[in-house]
DNA sequence: GAGCCCATGTAAGATGTTACATGATTTA
DNA sequence: TAAATCATGTAACATCTTACATGGGCTC
């Protein structure tokens, strides 16, 4: 975030909560430390600004700091990690009744639906404030990820929804959920 | 896991890695602790098995443990973390050349593709496992969501690489990457 | 008899969240 | 003037992973 441009820890946690939250998230528990840390390697540097009498320091990167960052971003592979209660809570759906497994897909699907709408808003506040000056290309393609998959969710919920309900004693409940088409294969 | 049946905390690691594992992992750390808990608390219990020479500890849930199971189920809403370190680099992908961003990409597509494996061998272990005997029908439910949505992904980053590669001074990388098609509307 | 699987458990350490403490400035 | 925001930081707590310790049984 620093190679974008110098920012406090203040700035950092605010850009973060409006971007990486979502796959990403980071707390002032984590960033004032780790600021600390990356100076004393000598990856980033902080200078004390006075803008009245309110203390600010604003950090900006150094060359070795970029140096690990493009090696970094070279590095193939990574964590990835997922702790999704709700699909939790679906795995041991047999437990419930119908009705019940049911809601609980609905809950799923209001939850997606949700995050959906926050990340539109995220869209829009972006769209506003990034107008006019060129602008860095990845951060939207990452939230356009968002928002792709968490449509996706919603529809793999209405379809999981619709064989729920219609689900008799006889039920083909394990079929592929969703039909996925690229455009280019629809010609 | 113990409402499916009872089992000792060495098969509970063993079947959760083969299962909830991929989106709620636990170790050993985790199982044994939290079973002395649950013992203690009166919502399982624990018997002492001798199979030869080999102690075993093999737990059962109570009635108070099925209450709060179902109670739990009932509940809406619940933890959904992600941590996607491959997203992050990608959200800071304008710090490389259009050849690192497009490796990236490619690198994403390809763990999810070996996600997407290993979850078939899965579903191909369950279905040899399984066959015969009535099973629970929200495992393989959850299983497929698994393998629906790591199929997503790996189209997601095709429609990105092929307009990164694409793609000159001039490019349109922020349209939405797939068009999602729900069998009902496609009539 | 070597190596792997069954089986239980803990200790140390890494990581991360929440709440609190402090205090200035801006806005309604 | 009260509330929100700017701004930095820490302490306590919760959580989770990794590595280790221990020991029996099975299979090549």
């Amino acid at each position: 975030m620093l190679n974008m441009r110098p920012r406090s820890g203040y700035e950092i946690k605010q850009f973060a909560d409006s971007s990486t939250r979502f796959f990403w998230a980071a707390s002032y528990g984590q960033i004032y430390p780790e600021l600390r840390r990356l100076e004393e390697q000598g990856l980033i540097s902080g200078a004390d600004e006075a803008n009245g009498d309110r203390r600010r320091r604003v950090y900006r990167i150094e060359p070795a700091g970029r140096t690990q960052l493009l090696a970094w971003l070279s590095t193939p592979g990574g964590v990835l990690e997922l702790r999704d209660e709700d699909l939790l809570k679906l795995f041991f759906a047999d437990a419930l009744e119908p009705a019940g497994a049911l809601a609980l897909v609905r809950g799923m699907r209001a939850s997606a639906a949700e995050r959906l709408a926050r990340l539109e808003e995220v869209r829009e506040h972006a769209a506003k404030a990034g107008a006019g000056r060129a602008p860095h290309r990845f951060p939207s393609l990452v939230l356009q990820y968002g928002l792709d998959l968490h449509a996706w969710v919603v529809s793999w919920c209405e379809e999981v929804e619709a064989r729920l309900a219609a689900a008799g004693p006889d039920d083909a409940l394990h079929t592929p959920a969703l039909t996925l088409t690229t455009p280019a294969e629809e010609a």
